[in-house]
DNA sequence: ATATACACGACTAAATTAGTCGTAAATAGT
DNA sequence: ACTATTTACGACTAATTTAGTCGTGTATAT
């Protein structure tokens, strides 16, 4: 319960130690699945999705690999949840809001108040943050 | 991802629904259920938990039901959601540290804080609050 | 060519969450 | 005393989500 998924962990971890790498240089999904003990397919899906977002980039083939592309600082938590896991929020009817029971609901405004309390720290927290 | 369970939402609901109450007015399981379509024994398994820790009291037999013992203002979202689905962390490392992995881990320390983070606010938030 | 590395969808397995059921115990009303 | 009502609670099943695997394809350095 309010647990991130170990994919977003996975990735986290990817992530801390592309930062911690030369600038430029290139880093293998296995190197890091072996170095952390990570499934291997698990990571790769995880950094394909980065991937795509563009935080990071791909080179394939022999020697290639991830760098990383952004400036850590500009790359917040919720961005990171929302590329990999899609909508952050403790409760679905935050996003989609098709309830069938809405109209009963009596707490759906603090509700609110809470993810957004929650969207707020992620917000302010980047991956820049991470890194120490 | 980063979810509160239903049963913690149910919860909430009927919190809510006694704080709303008339002070020592005794409310039946059944007619929260009723009310805001909340399946009954999904329902009354939470609130006897929360009974358990003394939130609420039951009062058994016809005409019995629940009715709230402590102060809103006096109990906040950690205590609350700790009392439904125990310890609340973003990752499970926050509370039992036998990871395997953990030496090569690079991320404890920021997750920890993340982690702190929430629960401050958590702990900021009381039941109070969810009424408004 | 070949070996290496990413891309990606389909699939299976495991774990968690949601919900149900049966039975017991207390108690108010008759 | 009997009955209906209501909480207590463990055991169970079903549904959903998450974790992890596999097969196949594409790019590319050597």
């Amino acid at each position: 319960m309010l647990k991130i998924t170990r994919k977003a962990e996975y990735a986290l971890i990817a992530l801390r130690h592309l930062i911690s790498v030369k600038d430029g240089k290139l880093v293998t999904v296995k190197e890091i699945s072996t170095q952390y003990e990570i499934p291997q397919e698990l990571l790769a899906k995880a950094l394909q999705q980065l991937a795509r977002a563009k935080v990071i980039e791909a080179t394939k083939g022999p020697s290639g690999g991830y760098k990383l592309v952004r400036d850590p600082h500009e790359i917040n938590m919720t961005n990171f949840f929302e590329i990999l896991e899609g909508p952050m929020g403790i409760m679905d009817c935050y996003f989609d809001s098709d309830c069938n029971q809405l109209s009963a609901c009596n707490i759906r405004t603090p509700i609110n108040r809470i993810n957004d309390s929650i969207r707020t720290i992620f917000n302010k927290l980047t991956l820049a943050d991470i890194t120490y």
